[in-house]
DNA sequence: ACAAAAGTGTTACAAGTACACCCATGT
DNA sequence: ACATGGGTGTACTTGTAACACTTTTGT
């Protein structure tokens, strides 16, 4: 199982892997509190790092798109099918995988609701762990967790995001429910309803929904801002150009702080 | 120069490079308003695309990390050394290289400011190129750089990246007049001016600057919030926990400490 | 004194927060 | 009727845009 000397590892060419983090809302901790991230791991049936808990991914196929080796990846793996996918960042610092061959991770970044997660079958190799009880990870695998964790702290405030990780319909408060539980924090229900309800992303299907026992919420579903379907008024919907790597982070910095004046 | 038939190129692994998309501020152009980024591009010396303008990169080392790889690629084509380095993407669809092997770029990003900028040598195969007036580039590096150049903009409200554009000291007024050209459109001087100075990141050297012939304004520098130079009060600094891959989303990252390769 | 640039104040409006309140519905 | 959750109103605080204004300097 040896690599060679040093220099002869060195002279490698790198190899190129694929990793996805996949995050989906699952059941509370002990405490019974608010629901916590969950994400799937896979265990390791090789060296190195041989019975460890690992990311999900694959080597990148020379035929594919990074986005789709991770897809195709995730699919192999795990059967699960996120509803978003996107790169979060590359990896490849010479210590990463500890006297193995060089390595380069291209990291996805995925998010699957609750319906697909409750669908995906355990195996013995694969299997779900809360996000705050990580067993220890291979390579620097749980350095890359937080990152992408981090990530989606910051942007959980987005409808586009937070939206993922429920099912394509859903009531205000299943969404404020994930909101607070990504966040860690209490989340003002009027407050929030209005701000998801002032970026014109939700649209109602008409239907309704009882969560308890009372008063049945209205049931939304998310749609990209200016694609109203039909019925209110003029404004000739704006195509909002979405080019392949769209990211996240423009709708980010245009709430942020855009320095130019109206004009 | 052939490669082989197409499955024989798919079967080869992937090769790794490293480009750097870098910017500074210069010239305005014909119509003589504010400056305008320019970047730097080299000429590639063999094909594919021989003669093409192009990104300047090179391949990873195996024994340095993404950011080292970057930084002495960056080093080697064009002798200049970024204030600030950071990953943007990586880009590795099978079509990028039109007809050659599989490549995967990690592109990082980088700013220089006015003095480093003014002393770099054009060589033949060197040479700047304001933003608006790229000459036709290789591979898929236009779209490299326009993703660089949305990214910029949207952050160039934030203190840490606009003052990268400025040597060490500068006033408000160059503060201004970088986001000004950044963004590309009228910033309010005393706005601006505030929303700097709020963020606490910008200390006075106590030096004045005549920029006209009229009254000198003060010259600040930037430091990290919370890090005031001695002298004002109590507020014992938190250490502001820099880890290693922090990137600028929230805090914006340390950025350049590792940075050099002698370390 | 004047012009030009540095720097400050003031007002108006938009967004966000906290919290009180009314409405709809099943028991 | 009343408890429970759905949904709305309102006052307060914060941030930012716009632009008028005062201060400092060299000629």
């Amino acid at each position: 199982m040896g690599f060679g000397n040093v220099s002869e590892r060195l002279a490698q060419p790198p190899r190129v892997g694929v990793s996805v983090v996949i995050v989906a809302l699952g059941p509370a901790g002990s405490e019974g509190g608010r629901s916590r991230l969950w994400l799937p791991l896979v265990r390791r049936v090789r060296q190195p790092h041989l019975g460890r808990w690992a990311l999900p991914g694959g080597d990148l196929r020379a035929d594919r798109s990074l986005r789709e080796s991770a897809y195709l990846a995730l699919e192999s793996t795990t059967d699960l099918h996120p509803r978003c996918l996107e790169q979060l960042h590359a990896f490849g610092d010479p210590d990463r995988s500890r006297g193995g061959l060089p390595m380069v991770s291209i990291v996805y970044w995925a998010m699957v609701d609750r319906g697909e997660a409750r669908d995906f079958a355990e195996r013995d190799n694969v299997r779900w762990f809360p996000e705050d009880a990580l067993p220890e990870l291979a390579f620097d695998h749980r350095r890359i967790v937080d990152h992408a964790l981090r990530r989606l702290r910051e942007r959980i405030a987005y409808p586009e995001l937070v939206t993922r990780l429920v099912g394509p319909e859903f009531t205000l408060r299943e969404l404020h429910a994930v909101a607070e539980a990504v966040s860690g924090a209490d989340v003002d229900l009027a407050n929030f309803r209005r701000r998801m309800l002032a970026g014109g992303c939700l649209e109602e299907t008409g239907e309704k929904r009882r969560e308890g026992r009372q008063r049945p919420a209205a049931v939304y579903r998310y749609v990209r801002a200016g694609e109203r379907s039909f019925e209110d008024g003029p404004m000739g919907g704006a195509p909002a150009a979405s080019d392949d790597s769209s990211d996240v982070s423009g709708r980010v910095a245009d709430a942020m702080a855009p320095l130019t004046p109206s004009a």
